[in-house]
DNA sequence: CTCCGCCTCAGCCATTTGGCTGATACGGCC
DNA sequence: GGCCGTATCAGCCAAATGGCTGAGGCGGAG
């Protein structure tokens, strides 16, 4: 049996220590290196060409975890990469996805989840903690409540607090336009009002 | 020397794993309990006695950090308790202070500062990461920003989305005074229109 | 006791937002 | 070619929001 040499890719030292621990009582899996940003996780890669990359979503200044993937999937577009996060944002777990990553675990996860999906990411399997793939297949059944790209757009700037007048001149819609993607918006998410929106894009999307 | 008993909290087996490894490079310091949840910290305290309680404020369901803290200190005044979280928002900072806690490190914090905060503890000092500290300052620089209790509450149940009409239902109050109430809200965070005031109150407050 | 901060409420008015209906244009799909 | 989803815009009207001034009660600090 071939050990599976790993990168860990996280902006805590805590982190990194305990999934290394962790990952160091299974013979067969081995971590090989070490990042604490999205920058540092590229030149690892490259140096020590893991077999799979676990990487934090969150990170702190600089290129984010979506990004780094993005970048990786770039150099070697088979490269295996799981992605180990706090939260399970539909947002988060659809660039995820979309960005090219093999799997996507929840802090939480017990160590014998890891483990399986670690081997599995190696195989060519993937896998999905239980809650984010309860996410995925919401997202699935009810495809009318996935936003637009214009409205995703939209939505961003709406969490940042711009009025209408602003949201249109940012996007270089009229204001009328601007009013109707944000009926449209909030009828996909549930809500009746701007606030109840932006709350729930915050919170539920993700948008930080 | 005396060793230092150390009894983790956290929600996240990963971190407590990671933290019983770091500490567990310093000779003084030995991590004689862990617990995942309020609940558990609070008969893990009671059955151990340790000299200091690291804690993460973000646990899942059931009792958030603030409530143990003050659980913990209900029966044990002179117990030490670290705050070790992700995040610096001035709302966690302040209750976590207010609760009893000892220090305030986050989870980027280098090694050696845990060990010293860990230490400084039990010796009686306190100790707060430095953003953390400068945000205190801040606060302290200008008081008039400070929302009063009323304007807190309301503030909170502003970030689920309610309508004027509805927090003044809520609160009991009429929607002039909910108005009021907003018109120093918005002042105090320096907004202007309420979808700032949620936008600012949940990403820097911390109103998830 | 007096002053001040906090909480409460009222009224007025300008602006913003939300709900509605309807319309044009472009691109892909069958 | 026709249909559908997406994006764009208009006009109208009701409701919600924000800015302003003013004011009463209440409790703590000086």
């Amino acid at each position: 049996m071939t050990t599976i040499r790993i990168l860990l890719v996280d902006d805590h030292l805590v982190v990194r220590t305990g999934l290394k621990a962790l990952l160091g009582t299974q013979e067969d899996l081995d971590v090989v290196a070490e990042a604490g940003s999205g920058e540092e996780a590229l030149s690892a890669v490259a140096a020590s060409s893991p077999d799979v990359v676990i990487m934090d979503l969150a990170m702190g200044p600089g290129m984010d975890g979506i990004a780094a993937i993005k970048a990786l999937r770039a150099d070697n577009p088979r490269q295996p990469i799981l992605v180990f996060t706090t939260y399970d944002s539909d947002a988060d777990i659809v660039r995820s996805v979309d960005a090219g990553a093999m799997g996507y675990l929840l802090k939480d996860a017990a160590p014998e989840e890891i483990f399986a999906a670690v081997r599995g990411a190696v195989a060519g399997r993937s896998h999905m903690s239980a809650p984010v793939a309860s996410r995925l297949f919401a997202q699935l059944r009810n495809p009318e409540a996935v936003l637009t790209p214009r409205e995703a757009e939209l939505l961003t700037l709406l969490t940042q607090g711009l009025s209408n007048r602003e949201l249109g001149r940012s996007l270089f819609i009229s204001e009328a336009t601007v009013k109707t993607h944000l009926a449209h918006i909030y009828a996909k998410l549930g809500v009746e009002t701007r606030a109840a929106a932006i709350a729930t894009a915050i919170r539920r999307e993700g948008m930080r």
